[in-house]
RNA sequence: GGCAGGAUAGCUCAGGGGUAGAGCAGAGGACUCAUAAGCCUUUGGUCGGGAGUUCAAAUCUCCCUCCUGCUACCA
């Protein structure tokens, strides 16, 4: 018996759980289950992710402690998974002591052997907020190509990467003000001195091959960077014990959540955590999407080499899931929840879908809807469930026959599968296991085809016959509900029931059941509906209205204008009513305007300012204005500012425009009635 | 740019030196036990292009084209 625990990435508590991260949760409990049903010692511990910026600013706008949050989001969590089955055997949060005792342990442990350095970091910090900003807090123009409103760390228009720092007018999403560049302590942990640790562990076979290679040629060939494992105050995590106003980085305590929650299950079970986090003989498996995989390839097993836990037995990684082929959306309907499917489809029909499509590649799957629902209805209930329904009814009063009868070496052959259809779930083929199922199932409905039943039961002479060929097919369909538990629970408790003997072993499906009764077949599984999918498309894309309202109506309500701009260009310095009238600002109105075609930015435009006299100036307004739109409108023109030669001709002025630039620039406009020649006062 | 993965029937994918496969979709039929399920027959492909190795290549090697993903201190 070998003693398995099995984690799944646990997801984050600012978040729902939707049919993305269900793709990871059924693919981890397949596997549980799997493992279960051949009778290992298998243990499945998650939690719910919960420190960081975000859930500190999101209890705050809730006005309810961050305890507070976890506990009602965590609650909401385990009972979207408990509707898929999801079958933990604990699900905590990384908020626990449990936790934060296996943090010190690990902290102490990387002391100790001088894994930690300290460093100056620079930082975007908000003032209003009070708190330094994580990258995805941070907007701004992009410093290449100057697109505006761009991420803190990567352009979404030329893919330049860069830090927030180098952003042009960067802006907090938290308060809209302008954050500044704070220098803080930083602890980070010198990973480099397990670099040769890692060359070899991560091309032992633990990992995919895809990762083992990706890990090989980006990371492992340089000295790995030091990882900043620290945030400074004010921070919603865990305090650093022997660095006061210094928290731990949400990555660091991520994954220690695995054995936090391990910790809380061994406390409550009277069992030693070294049983299964400090044993050669435990094997530890995780899965975990392809996004966070150098957390759990690189910083975790230096995490736990350094502190002497077991490291992982594999690490699964599996790819994304796009819905229709294209990313989840919003604005699609495609972006669905968990609780919005469970409104509307059987759970059973996703895992059987996802399990079809997984294999132990790295490889995104996709949820086409239309192919989800006949996949579904074809192989469950058209094929494997069809094969009871059909049978059941004839055995109802005499059971299954005492002996079994010839059938050919039918049963024995599909019995001698089920170690090729174990191999293929061991290694997560599910896709291959599920093939291998569905070919057992394609060959039982012929079977009862040509024995014809219907025509058996006409003639009490053919009795024994009829109860035999029932006794066929009703144990290969046994067979199929074994093999099917891990990914269809709910089927083989029916088929236990069916036959009146739980199915609890996957060695159940090398002997048949005989001599006792059937008793009466009730539907096992709905047909998937395309309304009901629908309908739930039609559920999402009325959340994602519901929420898009809620947010702005709250920012319109009231005049509550953003600071950032302000902040991005502070108040110049004092002048004189003397120094203003210096510059002679006139109404003007465009005649003419051209693009000018070599000039990224610039519109060469004809003013008047009544009578004859014109004005030639190039604006930078090109990326905001066409050109045909202008003419005719008027603008105001600093008339007396000196005439600058330009690449393309000597501008005679400027025309005063507000903005950051990019497609955010606004001429202004006197009111109508204004005329051309006029000053402004 | 680099790396990884992929390209097989209308669609989704399996196979992987020896006569091209499945499911769905399409066509025809028989049946009526079953959730209008299931069964039989059938249409449909120069296995992305080219070269090589071989008695034999969809499969192995090389080149090319096109897709997808990734390209760390972002959760």
């Amino acid at each position: 018996m070998r003693r398995i625990l099995v984690t799944s990435a646990l997801p984050y508590i600012n978040g729902h759980i939707h049919l993305g991260y269900l793709v990871e949760a059924i693919q981890t409990d397949i596997w549980v289950r799997f493992q279960k049903l051949r009778g290992h010692d298998v243990r499945y511990f998650c939690a719910d992710d919960t420190h960081g910026t975000a859930t500190m600013l999101r209890a705050k706008s809730e006005g309810r402690t961050e305890a507070e949050l976890i506990a009602a989001v965590s609650a909401e969590h385990q009972q979207d998974l408990a509707g898929f089955g999801i079958s933990f055997d604990h699900f905590s949060n990384t908020d626990s002591e449990a936790s934060r005792e296996i943090c010190h342990d690990i902290w102490k442990a990387l002391r100790a052997t001088d894994m930690i350095v300290e460093k100056d970091v620079e930082q975007l910090f908000d003032i209003q907020e009070g708190i330094f900003l994580a990258d995805r807090f941070v907007r701004g123009t992009c410093p290449k190509c100057k697109s505006p409103d761009q991420p803190g760390d990567n352009c979404s228009k030329c893919d330049a990467t860069y830090t927030p720092a180098d952003l042009i007018d960067p802006v907090s999403v938290v308060s809209g003000t302008r954050p500044e560049i704070r220098n803080a302590v930083h602890l980070l942990v010198n990973i480099e001195k397990l670099h040769s640790f890692l060359d070899e562990w991560t091309q032992s076979g633990t990992l995919p091959s895809e990762s083992a290679n990706y890990l090989k040629n980006f990371f492992l060939t340089e000295p790995l960077r030091d990882w900043d494992v620290s945030r400074p105050a004010p921070y919603f995590g865990f305090e650093i014990p022997d660095s006061p106003g210094n928290y731990w980085y949400v990555w660091f305590d991520a994954p220690i959540g695995y054995i936090g929650a391990t910790n809380e299950w061994c406390a409550a079970n009277g069992t030693s955590l070294d049983d299964w986090w400090k044993n050669d003989n435990a094997e530890i498996h995780h899965f975990i999407g392809k996004d966070i995989q150098y957390f759990h390839t690189l910083f975790w097993p230096v995490m736990l080499k350094t502190a002497g836990y077991t490291l992982p037995t594999k690490v699964r990684i599996h790819g994304f899931l796009t819905v229709d082929g294209k990313k989840m959306s919003k604005s699609d309907g495609t972006y669905i929840k968990a609780a919005t499917y469970l409104n509307h489809l059987d759970p059973a029909a996703l895992r059987y879908f996802y399990a079809s499509r997984l294999s132990s590649k790295v490889e995104d799957i996709d949820l086409n809807l239309e192919e989800f629902a006949t996949k579904v209805n074809t192989d469950l209930v058209g094929k494997v469930v069809n094969i009871a329904s059909r049978t059941a009814k004839f055995v109802a009063d005499v059971g299954l026959s005492a002996e079994y009868p010839d059938d050919g070496g039918f049963f024995a052959d599909a019995a001698a599968q089920g170690d090729a259809i174990a191999e293929a779930y061991e290694n997560t083929d599910y896709s291959r296991a599920m093939r291998m199922i569905i070919d057992i199932a394609d060959k039982v409905n012929p079977y009862v085809e040509s024995n014809a039943p219907w025509e058996l039961r006409k003639d009490p002479a053919n009795a024994q016959k009829l109860q035999d060929v029932c006794t066929v097919a009703l144990n290969v369909f046994r067979q199929l509900a074994i093999y099917l538990a891990p990914v269809l629970p709910q089927l083989a408790e029916q088929a236990g029931e069916l036959f009146g003997d739980p199915i609890t072993s996957w060695e159940q499906a090398r002997k048949p059941l005989l001599g006792r009764p059937v008793n009466k077949f009730k539907h096992m599984m709905q047909r998937v509906d395309l309304k009901k999918i629908e309908a739930m498309i039609e559920q999402s894309k009325e959340e994602a209205a519901a929420e898009s309202v809620a947010t702005t109506s709250s920012e319109t309500t009231k005049w509550d204008d953003a600071a950032d701009a302000l902040a991005a260009e502070p108040l110049a310095s004092e002048i004189t009513i003397d120094d203003f009238m210096k510059v002679d600002l006139r109404v003007a109105r465009i005649v003419e305007a051209k693009e000018v075609p070599e000039a990224r930015k610039l519109v060469q435009l004809t003013l008047s300012l009544g009578g004859d006299e014109r004005r030639n100036v190039f604006a930078g307004i090109k990326s905001a204005y066409d050109p045909a739109d202008l003419i005719g409108r008027l603008v105001v023109l600093v008339a007396n500012l000196a005439p600058r030669k330009m690449k393309f001709g000597v501008s005679e002025g400027m025309v005063i425009a507000s903005g950051p630039g990019g497609e955010d620039i606004y001429l202004l406009s006197p009111d109508s009635g204004a005329v051309p020649g006029q000053r402004v006062h």
